[in-house]
RNA sequence: GCCGACGUAGCUCAACGGUAGAGCACAGCUUUCGUAAAGCUGAGGUUGUGGGUUCAAAUCCCACCGUCGGCUCCA
């Protein structure tokens, strides 16, 4: 067989002509020793496919290739290191925890973990032993060699190795090939792992890292599996890079809704009331009410109609929707009511308890005959009356202390019993308001708007400050329509939810299409309408024009929805804006119109929520703006500060001058010097502190400073109210940036 | 719900077996001041709750409640 000449392209366009078996490393010696030194990987594409490789393994085949190195901190670069750190970190935790169980362990965004089974529970303590057995390897500045094996002779291998997790994951991985990757040379003697690599070159390589933190995690992501032990690090090239990030992260928290809701008083999460439940203080309820009023103003414009519907419903307005029981696991308990006709069988048992008696079979048969309680549900068997009490209670619906009785959770999951729910969603109430009246075609979309309350029992350890809580308020909107017009309405909802992030700055965000997974029993509905309706929101996200990945089992229990997602300080991704195409609960409901053939038909519903719900969209807003919102949403816009008694005056003019203008302005005029007014002012965040003192009581003028604290100059009183009142009404992100500016429009400031 | 860490004054933290202390915030007084924290004085806590160990518990142990970081979940 001839030896092939490969051609290699390098990214500054220049080719090379290498013999076959040519590696990355070879390519950068040719190039220079700096960046042979410097090389940890390569990335080579062959028909726009591009793979990572090591750096001394054969290029297959003509290709372009780039070199990834030590100095460039690129996404690739740092992938391929934490992947080997984390190897790095496996060896080190295997030898100081010999019974551990090497599980998974991927390279993340700014990290990488390991899962491990061990039975000993790690603490946070260990990590410096850890990191010390780290360091030596690193030290040791072994090779990262890999070998391959035939699928058959590596299933022998692991086999004999008796860590079902890996040979799970080689049953998992694709190929006739598996390949293994030893921290050395030495084969049998030195660490080594199942890996589809690619590694660094050789461990002395990992210039900084550190292990970070631990975390429970199941096994394949599944509940009923083993929980494991997740051990997270990271690492950089450059111990200055991993500084760097630690400081990014602490400088991250500093933005942290929780932080400066508690420090800008803008909500309070009370034990007393209960976890998760959001008490809106007076500051953060202007943000929340501003942003209502802005949204309500837009579907005023767009046709939608507002309702209002209450809190809770019957529970076989759920049983309908299909949310019991399939989503009982996230729902409040259920609410269940007095039955009058339970009051004097309670009252009897009641009496027997205090009395501590049995009661009378007799008398107590007769009242549970009069209470209309099956006898088939009634606790007969019960000797004892204090708990035959409880029961009774529980089953004339008074009160639900008692509520873990299996017979009553039994009795409602089967379908028996009016009770009521906390709603945790409003659509049955706005299909109910929809369904009250008969529509025709040209009544149709019929677009119901309400700032609606639902509550939801998430896990406890799932809560999070504002962006994760029981008890919530979507900016809901159900908008019933013909097959036909779901594009258009669709099309609609999607640039509200863009008008809304484009209107606040938010431009990081990705969209993604949610789909059913059709082997899940999460969703239901008919297959058919479920295609269009998933298709119909494809093409409403392209038409969107926004790049968009579809992903396979987030999709309502309803139907397929497209959601816009966001990031926290911590990175942390949470969906704000949703809309959901539903060709199923119209169906449960039997919802219908009458079309121009004189025939009913089937209407089409769309769930949307441009902000998602106000507590997660407020909480991710403080933390976009790192609290400094802008002028038209700030609870405080201006503050006045007077510098002595002489410009108190003047200054309580300007504050009823600006709100009689009806903008939101605080007067301090306490008898504290201007630095600490200031001070204070700026820790609220204040868009505009106003300095009076006794020249502008003179003029007529007020000093103007930004929430920053600097000084942008004088201005007449009447000119910064009109230029205030312009920022506000466009709802401009832009500040004033001198005073001169402030006679010009809007647009110019 | 799971794993781990943590709960001390309104907030941020100290004390880590010998019955709690600071800064900020708050109140009073002094000061009337020109742009990033004035001074003095005072008030404020049965150390999340309940048990236990001990002569003695904020401190050690157990349970519960809650918070935080992950996991899982998220209509």
């Amino acid at each position: 067989m001839e030896s092939k000449v490969l051609k290699i392209t390098l990214p500054d366009g220049n080719t090379l002509e290498l013999a076959e078996g040519a590696t990355t490393l070879t390519v950068a010696e040719q190039i220079g020793p700096g960046l042979a030194r410097a090389a940890v990987a390569g990335r080579y594409t062959i028909d726009g496919q591009t793979e990572t490789i090591d750096l001394n393994r054969p290029l297959p085949d003509d290709c372009s290739i780039e070199i990834l190195t030590k100095s460039d901190d690129s996404a690739d670069s740092l992938y391929v290191l934490r992947h080997s750190t984390a190897h790095v970190m496996a060896e080190a935790i295997c030898k100081l925890y010999p019974a551990a169980q090497l599980v998974y362990g991927p390279p993340l965004e700014d990290g990488f973990y390991y899962d491990i089974d061990l039975d000993e529970s790690l603490t946070p303590d260990a990590f410096e032993r850890i990191e010390a057995e780290m360091k030596r390897i690193v030290k040791e500045d072994r090779p990262f060699s890999r070998y391959d094996m035939s699928r058959d002779e590596a299933m022998t291998k692991l086999a004999g190795e008796k860590n079902r997790y890996k040979v799970d994951n080689a049953e998992r991985a694709e190929g006739d090939t598996l390949s293994f990757y030893i921290t050395g040379e030495r084969r049998g003697e030195d660490f080594e792992d199942l890996c589809r690599g690619p590694h660094i070159r050789s461990t002395g390589q990992i210039g900084a890292f550190k292990v970070r933190q631990l975390s429970a995690a199941y096994y394949r992501g599944d509940a009923n599996e083993k929980s494991l032990q997740r051990v997270y690090g990271t690492a950089f090239y450059k111990k200055k890079a991993l500084k760097e990030h630690l400081h990014r992260l602490e400088e991250a928290k500093k933005r942290d809704h929780r932080v400066i809701g508690r420090q800008l008083d803008l909500f309070h999460i009370d034990e007393a009331v209960g976890q998760g439940l959001v008490l809106w203080m007076p500051a953060g309820s202007i943000v929340r009410k501003e942003l209502q009023d802005f949204i309500s103003d837009e579907l005023r414009k767009q046709g939608y109609q507002e309702v209002f519907t209450p809190h809770i419903g019957k529970l076989d307005l759920y049983r309908t929707s299909g949310h019991v029981p399939y989503y009982e696991d996230s729902q409040f308990p259920h609410l269940l009511v007095v039955r009058d006709h339970a009051r004097p069988l309670v009252k009897y048992l009641r009496e027997c308890r205090d009395g501590n008696t049995l009661p009378d079979a007799d008398r107590e048969r007769e009242l549970v005959r009069q209470a209309n309680i099956l006898e088939a549900e009634y606790p007969w068997e019960e000797k004892n009356s204090v708990r035959r009490y409880a029961i009774a209670r529980e089953l004339s619906m008074e009160g639900t202390e008692q509520c873990s009785c299996a017979q009553i959770a039994h009795h409602y999951a089967s379908g028996g019993g009016q009770g009521f729910l906390l709603k945790p969603m409003n659509c049955p109430h706005h299909i109910k308001i929809f369904a009250s009246r008969p529509h025709s075609y040209r009544d149709l979309p019929v677009r119901l708007a309400e700032f609606g309350t639902v509550y939801r029992w998430e896990q406890s350890g799932e809560l999070n400050g504002m962006t994760r809580v029981r008890g919530f308020t979507q900016d809901d909107a159900h908008l019933f329509c013909t097959p036909e017009q779901v594009p258009e309405e669709l099309a609609n909802c999607l640039h509200l939810v863009r008008l809304i992030f484009t209107t606040l700055g938010i431009t990081e965000y990705r969209v993604r299409v949610g789909l059913r997974d059709r082997d899940s029993d999460k969703f239901m509905g008919d297959e058919a309408k479920w295609d269009m309706a998933e298709q119909a929101c494809r093409d409403a996200a392209k038409v969107l024009g926004v790049p968009f990945s579809e992903e396979v089992g987030e999709g309502a229990f309803y139907g397929p929805k497209i959601d816009f997602i966001v990031k926290d300080c911590l990175g942390r991704e949470w969906q704000l804006g949703t809309v959901q195409v539903d060709p199923t609960l119209p169906e449960r409901f039997g919802l219908n119109y009458v079309g121009s053939d004189n025939q009913e038909h089937r209407p089409v519903m769309i769930h949307r929520a441009p902000f998602g719900s106000m507590e997660r969209f407020v909480g991710i807003l403080i933390e976009h703006f790192a609290g400094a919102i802008p002028l038209w949403l700030s609870p405080v816009q201006v503050a006045v500060l007077t510098i002595s008694e002489k410009s108190v005056e003047f200054g309580r003019k300007v504050h009823r001058v600006l709100a009689d203008a009806g903008i939101r302005v605080e007067l301090d005029d306490s008898d504290e010097r201007i630095g600490p007014k200031k001070h204070d002012a700026r820790a609220k965040k204040v868009p505009y502190l106003l300095v009076i003192g006794e020249r502008e009581a003179a003029e007529g003028t007020v000093n103007v400073n930004n929430a920053e604290g600097k000084m942008l100059g004088s201005v007449a009183l009447e000119e910064f109210v009109r230029t205030c009142l312009d920022e506000i009404e466009t709802k401009s992100m832009r500040k004033l940036e001198s005073p001169d500016a402030c006679s010009g429009s809007g647009d110019s400031v």
